[in-house]
DNA sequence: AACCAAGACAACCGCGAGTCG
DNA sequence: GCGACTCGCGGTTGTCTTGGT
């Protein structure tokens, strides 16, 4: 009897099987080594085929947004570590992608910071109130906010679209359509603004790791606009909001006086608008601007952030944009996975 | 340069669910 | 209904790399 192999495959065993799969497709994993001329068992090819050879796979560092992601839907699903599901909202990436990073990073920087990675809860001030709360009562919470969130924003979306001026040039071709994900795994949509409250367990911003400022589409778009957002060290500074690429922002959650300015990226024209939104933090607020779709541009805003909560969300045209000062990164996604749930069903 | 520890990533193992005859 | 089989998932282990001494 052969002995099979196992172990780190090699090059030409990868490309025995990427030739195989290439040709035949891998139909029964069980059979595919002989075929294939491969001393491994099935289930291993059909593990280096599903984990590392497939086309459609990102490698590479996870982005800010990948990580906040695994974040918040690991602390939504709760003990029971629903890899794949995370996994399924991580556009071209594996599962077990997601499980190792969670292991070797994510769970060790929570445990460093006095964070029970489980609980999400300091390790010396355990929450006995949310301790005790059930994963339905957070998966019926979760469910109910992304109903309202996704209201608020085909609402938003349709204003942005209604008050662009008739002057301005043709749209852009429309972005690649993804598929949906998967109903019952929209718990991404909970996300909202939180404010970081004053008894905040963990230590300033500064001795925290800072992750980097630049945020992507949370949903895959070539045409997206990169929003980048410098670290701030305290609330009542200006932040200055950045925006590459052509499209229309909104500013959501600020309140006072905003002003926002669009340059081209070559100093040639500059416009700017300004936002009095009073105090009236429910509302969502926008900026549109006539711009040109072969010029890049910078977005600034001055936001009073005095008496304003510390996160921004924005928006374009060409579909949810999320922003936020990357100083209070963990500050505020602690505290979303933290916050108590609240819903009038329960 | 050599050694060691920690980190990062890849791969394996065991189990359970689903399918099919 | 039952057993064989396949597949996917989560937990764990193995291996390689990197950085510090």
């Amino acid at each position: 009897m052969v002995e099979l192999k196992k172990g780190p495959w090699t090059r030409e065993e990868d490309q025995k099987l990427l030739a195989y799969i290439e040709e035949h497709g891998h139909g029964s994993w069980r059979s595919l080594p002989a075929k294939a001329g491969l001393l491994r068992c099935g289930k291993s090819c059909r593990l280096r085929w599903t984990n590392y050879l497939r086309p459609d796979i990102k490698r590479g560092k996870l982005s800010t947004q990948e990580e906040k992601t695994i974040i918040r839907l690991h602390a939504l699903l709760g003990n029971s570590f629903r890899w794949s599901a995370i996994a399924a909202h991580l556009p071209k990436r594996t599962d077990n992608e997601v499980k190792n990073y969670w292991n070797t990073r994510l769970k060790k920087r929570l445990t460093r910071m006095g964070i029970d990675p489980v609980t999400y809860k300091p390790k010396n001030n355990p929450d006995r109130h949310a301790a005790n709360l059930s994963h339905m009562a957070q998966w019926e919470t979760a469910r109910l906010e992304a109903e309202a969130r996704l209201v608020r924003e085909s609402k938003l979306l349709s204003k942005l679209h209604l008050l662009r001026k008739v002057t301005a040039p043709p749209p852009p071709p429309p972005p690649p359509q993804h598929p949906a994900a998967p109903p019952c795994l929209d718990v991404l949509k909970v996300w909202r603004a939180t404010a970081v409250p004053e008894n905040c367990f963990f230590g300033s911003p500064g001795s925290l790791e800072s992750p980097t400022s630049t945020l992507n589409f949370s949903t895959p778009s070539t045409s997206g606009l990169t929003l980048t957002v410098p670290t701030v060290s305290s609330a009542a500074q200006n932040d200055v909001i950045s925006m590459n690429n052509s499209g229309a922002c909104g500013l959501g959650k600020a309140n006072s006086y905003t002003e926002v300015k669009l340059r081209t990226m070559d100093n040639s024209s500059t416009t700017s608008q300004y936002l009095d939104s009073g105090n009236n933090l429910d509302d969502y607020h926008y900026v549109d601007f006539d711009y040109e779709y072969d010029h890049d541009y910078d977005m600034t805003g001055s936001v009073d952030l005095a008496s304003v909560n510390h996160n921004y969300e924005g928006y374009s045209t060409g579909g949810a944009v999320e922003f936020e000062d990357a100083a209070d990164y963990w500050s505020e996604l602690l505290n979303l996975v933290r916050s108590p749930i609240e819903s009038p069903g329960l």
